[in-house]
Parts: C-alpha cells; structure tokens; sequence
DNA sequence: CATTTATCTCCTACACCGTAGAACGTCAAG
DNA sequence: CTTGACGTTCTACGGTGTAGGAGATAAATG
C-alpha cells in the first residue's frame, strides 16, 4: 500500500514547507517581477532545481504563496447579520491587500479559475442566501461582490486611492475646464481623499443597491401572488 | 529652432507608431508571458535593440500598449441623466475587457498611478456630482466605481463568472454541507451563471445604493435646517 | 542482513530574456 | 564639405526557467 511514499523530513532535513516560507518573504519583500526560483534557492542555500522539484513549476509555487497568504486570513463566520458579515468579509481582503500589496494581485489570477477559498465564500453567499434572493441573483451579486471587493483591494495597493499629491493636482488643473468641469470641481477633495471612508461609503452603498433589490423583487413577488 | 530634431521618416522608413502595432498585437495574441522586445523586433524584421531606442524599455513600452487599448475605447458623453452615463461607462470598461482579456489587467497596474484616461472618469465623476452629494462622497465613490468596475471586467476575463462545469461543480458538490450549505444550494445556480445578468444586477445595486445614500443625506440635510 | 526501489539533491546545459555600450550609416544643418 | 545628431545594428553580460541525468540517501523488500 506504499504506493507513493512521502518523507516527512528529507536527507538534509529541508521541508516542503521551509522553502514555500522562503518563498513567501521573497516575493512579499521584491515582488513579482523581483521574485525568481533561483533567488528563492539562494536564501536556501539549496540548489534552484530543487526548489523546482518540490512545487513542479515556478507557475505553482506562486500559486502556493498565494494560497498561503490566504490561509492568513482570518475570517468571520456567518452571524445571521448578512450585512454585517458581507462587510466583514470585505474587510478581510481590504486587510489581506495592506499587509501583502505586492501579492494581492495574485488573487486575481487565481482565485479566479475556481473557488479556492471557499470559506470566504460561504459567507458571502450565505449572506446573500439569507436575503431571500432568488439564488441565481444570488450567485451572479455574490460573485459580483467579491469581484468589488478584489477590485478595490487591488486598486488601494496599486495606489488609486491614495490622495494626490502637488504635483497630480497640478497636471488635473492643467486640464480644460470647459471638457472636464466635474474633476476640476473635485480635485480638492481628491486632495483629502480617505480611502477609509471611500471603502466604507462604497461597499454600504453596494449593500444597500442589494437591500433595494431585494425590496422591488419582494414587491413584485407579492403583486404576483 | 530645431534644437531636437525629430524625422517623421526614418531612415528605413520605421514608424514608432509601427513598432507600436506589432508589440500590441503581440501582447494581445501571446499575453504579457509570452510577450519580449526580442520577439517585437523578429515581427517587424528589426534587431530589438531599435525596439528598445524607441521606447526606452520594455516596462515603458507596455505602458504605450496599454494606452493604446484605452484610446480604442470609445466612450459616451455625459447625457444628463447620471445613473445611464455610470452604466455605460461600466459598459465600455467591460467592453473593452472582453476584447483584449490578456491586456486588460494593465489599467489596473497603469491607470492606478494617476487618472491617465480623463474622459472616462470625467464622466463618472460629473454623473456623481449631479446626484448632490458633496465632493467628498463624490471622489470617493466616483475612485470606488471604478475600482469596481475594473474589478469585475477582470474578474470576468480570469474566468471567475464564467459557468462551472462538470468537474468544478463535483468539486464544490464534495464540499461539507454543514460547512458549506451557501455554497452547496448555489451549484445549480453556477452551472446556469449568466455573466450579463450578473454584471447588469450588480452595476444597478451599486448605483441604487449610491441614490439612496443621496435621499439619507439629504434627509439628515433637511432635519440639520 | 543485502538488495532493490523511490525519493531527494545537485550539476550541467540550453534557449531565452532585457539591455548597456560601442560601432556604423545616414541624413539635415552650418 | 564638414559637423553633429540621430537611427540602426552588433556584441556581450548577467540573468531567467527548466529539461535531463547523475549521485546520494532513506525506506521497502527479499
């Protein structure tokens, strides 16, 4: 029954999950365009062809750090609030992108080819299970939802919201006013911007548009009835 | 006068604006992995360091190739009626996502840095004046639509509204449906997602919530005088 | 015990990459 | 014509992912 034997500690005492640590800081600390199997191996000490041998490809060993950062996260469960535990959970990845900006992008690209998390998830659709939504809408806003949220995570990292700076708002006055009356009238406030508050108003406005729904939906059912 | 002189004919009558096709069909057909200096000069029959002199590097070149797909864009004008001028730029986002899906995720690395394509977010911006909410409000959820919307454009070209199939759906069916009964009740809906109902229910939830944010402040407005 | 077998680790080698630096050719201006 | 600026190419360097094979080591089997 020994068909594939798995050590638990190898020759020189290396462990699978040493080097997927040593892989983690290096991208974490250099990003992607930084990060290279033959830089991990180095940290190691270890031959780069190693590294290779244990994560298959460089493709999959950044799959697992991206895996790995997720396993970080730590996630409310379900508390019968489903408005409640939709912020909350889009405060998870809000926190996630802060403490790895230079990783977030990673789960884009793979979460994307199927639920990884799938704990996360549950408490998004549950939630949306909860308010009486017809279950299709509930998948496609579920799925929507963490689009959202993915979407302003990764905006935040990638400095979308950080407030501008002298030299931005400059190039934004230089703009015609007569063509783009609305961002002149609000470069003040890009100036001010608190991408704290933006999050908070956004994501309660996405909630709410989710609350009205449910209302006219809920109207209709009755004329229907 | 001619302190710079630039020829607009070169003398093996190359056009930057050539290379530029090349490299951005290249990108397109082959995706930023498959994507190098060195293949952009073999398409166009030129040694790739004349690549390099005329963009000054591959980081920069990409950056025109994403400008490039943003100018194909074509973008409404702002109509008076701002929930119709959000949805359509949510639309041309979406658009534009879908025709080129392996260059997509450039706007959200490029456009990040600063506001570089103004028109688009003239619009929304002015759409979000002219619901009456101050300018704070305004930036900040004019910055989070289009976080959003860029969110699920992606999302959507990395597969993630894409229906499960057969094997996905068994994977999520082996789920624990103590853990999982949100999941679980959603898989038919999943197998069935349609990504065009999806994203029209989710852009009219957020610009739904976004009208009644409007009605409380401006309810707390008429109670302040 | 000895022997086989599976696994781990390393080495070498290959094809590809971005690009610095210098050489060369060509054209417009003086 | 001379001069100088610019476009193009060549060469070379240090880096990349990884295929293929050779040893080393531990576990399974006789």
């Amino acid at each position: 029954m020994s068909k594939t034997t798995v050590r638990n500690r190898s020759p020189r005492g290396l462990d699978r999950g040493d080097i997927l640590n040593a892989a983690f800081e290096l991208f974490v600390g250099e990003g992607e365009s930084g990060f290279s199997v033959r830089k991990v191996g180095a940290r190691m000490g270890i031959d780069p062809m190693t590294v290779l041998h244990h994560f298959g490809s460089k493709e999959e060993l950044i799959r697992k750090i991206a895996d790995r950062s997720l396993a970080e996260m730590t996630l409310p469960e379900s508390s019968g609030d489903w408005r409640a535990d939709l912020l909350r959970v889009a405060e998870a990845y809000r926190d996630l992108a802060r403490r790895y900006p230079r990783l977030f992008h990673l789960h884009f690209r793979y979460n994307a080819t199927g639920p990884a998390d799938h704990h996360s998830s549950e408490v998004v659709y549950r939630a949306l299970l909860e308010t009486g939504l017809p279950t299709a809408e509930a998948a496609g806003l579920g799925l929507a939802f963490y689009a959202f949220v993915l979407g302003f995570a990764l905006a935040e990292t990638e400095g979308l919201l950080r407030p501008v700076n002298d030299v931005q708002a400059q190039e934004l006055e230089a703009l015609d006013i007569e063509a783009y009356p609305g961002t002149r009238a609000l470069i003040p406030a890009f100036r001010t911007l608190d991408s704290d508050a933006a999050f908070h108003t956004a994501v309660g406005a996405f909630i709410d548009g989710i609350e009205t729904r449910c209302k006219t939906l809920g109207s209709q059912h009755k004329l229907l009835t």
